[in-house]
DNA sequence: TTGTAGGCGTTATCAG
DNA sequence: CTGATAACGCCTACAA
């Protein structure tokens, strides 16, 4: 009852060694669990430990060992359920390990990434997992690894770090969905992805040539392009520049926005691909607010396999990916680092699957203003 | 180019000193900011640590002063959109006073959040956000506050505790929720709720009486019950022991059994509230497999203002929350006490809106089957 | 088996 | 203004 009105300061080994009679030096060894201790001089420092409430400091520990079973998580943001899924996993798999996870979000900014890594590091964690916001600018996840902290890339890769990386073939999924709705006859089919302005991609076209090329960094974005015009490519279908939209990271209006735009062109596309959620939602409203009955009028394939793509009517066909086991292995993988694995660093792909539903059908006539060069 | 092979220890203030050619002391001085320096002592000691690319310790400092800057939160999991999105409030306020947020997921198990507190406790983290799982079973948050760790409560009050909390007003919001169905003059209305199936509510009638009282803790999803039966009260109408089912959290397909079941007597209810969101996804798929129109044959009134429940058509009518504020109000009110504050413990209720969608409407004769009773 | 002493990196205290 | 020294709580040599 009577409890200190000053908030009782926690109980030492010292404190706990005094109140056992003994030295520092075995009550350390029964609490910290190392060492030879006779069986009654381990009962009466257990005693009094329980006595006390003893607890160990794990910062005081930490400081002697350098070990603070802590490593670290930055991705853009925390409430996007990709990352807090991966986040997920990451937790999950230290907790098996004994370790804790410290969560910092970096909004896609690279000044805040920078900040969140360098504040990782000063508090001595062991491993870093980091969704990059850049694939160039990576001094300080360098910096990182020449300090002996492992780090291991989620969501991308960046070839110039030798970095262990967890992802997926964005251009290979992409291909696969775009295929799919090749297959179903579609000729004419619209992109819309969302970029970074800062670094938005550049649709090239070699003078003399019909081909288009698409310059940029290697986000996942750049690549879910590739796939789109490699897939076109491979029915030589030249992709056009008015059926490729961008909107902001993020940025859901705008996503309808341009969803909204690419639909009211005359002729307008057969079928879109939609290289991401946020994108995938813009399409799915666009499309309803031009009263386009889909797959009718409109055939639509987005990303990731969220809740509502199979509670709307029609469900969406989507490209899956499962960032549970993407947050899992690289977790794994950053702890096989810590552990002092040596081996080459090693891009992991985990696979994507498309997944069909009602929102793909094949191409009707009426719906195909234009028909098939071939 | 020739960096060395083990990985280069970080280089300490002693390490600045020796190169500058002056005390720990002095360099300490400089490198934390604290004291008086002579300029030109400064600027020696400052070049000297940017050669060797110095950068604190933070786990020593934290040893010495007793401030680790850390903050911990517990919640049932990450990957539910609610605690996503409250762990990006608390992160970003925490990121505003120089914090950092440790997360620990609980499972909604006693077991695993005692776990996590006590890991969070022996870090030494200065306060703990908690969403806990029990509202009896509190020994290990008292025993924070005790230490002088101040923890504040997310989504759920523990009146036995003297502790801040952040919530709504559960009762409130699900009677609302009910109201609005009666005033479209719907009279036999059923009930979803997610419940821990160790401490299912008790449906309890007084003997004698007509009347139906809950028993259990005050939960969420407790609360809204009593919402729910106390809107009916107004009407004077007796809530159906048949007309009330539930599922135990998180299980998204006994949610949708439970819902289908709910649906499928005779006579069917001419509305229903679920009280939470991952009964509101059941209820939605259940009337759907049923052929049920939305609102015509039933009207449908949910919990949390999800995406999706914009989506679907029709829109889903729901009591929304703001999670986002939630995680702030709760970090603020931790950080408040981390400064020092003793104001007595706060409730802080969040208000909720009803956001009034497509998926209610006026009861229609043909799916009363039963008349209302005045 | 038990005890003593020193140090991890930082900051605070005390002299100079 | 600067420097030597002790201390935070724990663990590990080493000595007894």
């Amino acid at each position: 009852m009577a409890s200190n009105s000053h908030p009782a300061r926690r109980p030492t080994v010292t404190d706990v060694a005094r109140a056992a009679g003994v030295s520092v030096a075995t009550a350390g060894r029964v609490l910290g669990g190392y060492g030879k201790v006779g069986e009654e001089m381990r009962v009466t420092v257990q005693e009094a430990a329980d006595r006390l409430g003893y607890s160990p400091n794990v910062v005081a520990r930490s400081m002697r060992s350098g070990n603070t079973h802590s490593i670290g998580f930055v991705g853009a943001d925390i409430s996007n359920p990709f990352f807090a899924t991966a986040m997920r996993g990451i937790c999950d798999v230290a907790r098996e390990e004994g370790y804790e996870a410290i969560l910092m979000n970096s909004d896609d900014r690279l000044e805040t990434e920078r900040n969140a890594v360098r504040v990782l590091l000063d508090k001595q964690i062991e491993g870093i997992v980091v969704a990059p916001t850049s694939v160039t600018d990576v001094e300080h996840l360098k910096r990182a690894q020449e300090q002996g902290v492992p780090v291991v890339l989620l969501d991308r890769h960046i070839p110039m770090l030798d970095t262990d990386s967890v992802g997926i073939d964005n251009e290979a999924a992409a291909r696969e969905a775009v295929e799919h709705l090749l297959e179903l006859g579609h000729r004419r089919i619209g992109l819309l992805a969302s970029v970074d302005p800062e670094e938005s991609p550049e649709l090239v076209s070699p003078p003399g040539s019909r081909k288009l090329i698409v310059h940029g960094v290697a986000r996942p974005s750049i690549e879910r392009i590739r796939g789109y015009i490699s897939a076109l490519g491979g029915y030589r279908i030249p992709p056009r520049r008015r059926d490729l939209r961008y909107s902001p990271i993020g940025d859901i209006a705008q996503a309808h926005q341009q969803a909204f735009a690419l639909l009211g062109q005359r002729p307008r596309p057969t079928a879109v691909f939609a290289a991401d959620n946020v994108t995938t939602q813009g399409l799915f409203t666009a499309a309803r607010a031009h009263g386009l009955s889909v797959p009718g009028d409109l055939s639509i394939v987005g990303f990731d396999d969220l809740d509502w793509t199979t509670l709307v009517e029609p469900a969406v066909t989507v490209v899956a990916q499962d960032p549970l086991a993407a947050g899992r292995q690289a977790a794994q993988r950053l702890f096989l680092r810590i552990k002092g694995d040596t081996d080459p660093a090693e891009q992991i792909v985990l696979a994507t699957r498309l997944i069909v539903r009602g929102s793909t059908g094949p191409v009707s006539p009426s719906a195909a203003g234009m028909p098939a060069t071939d």
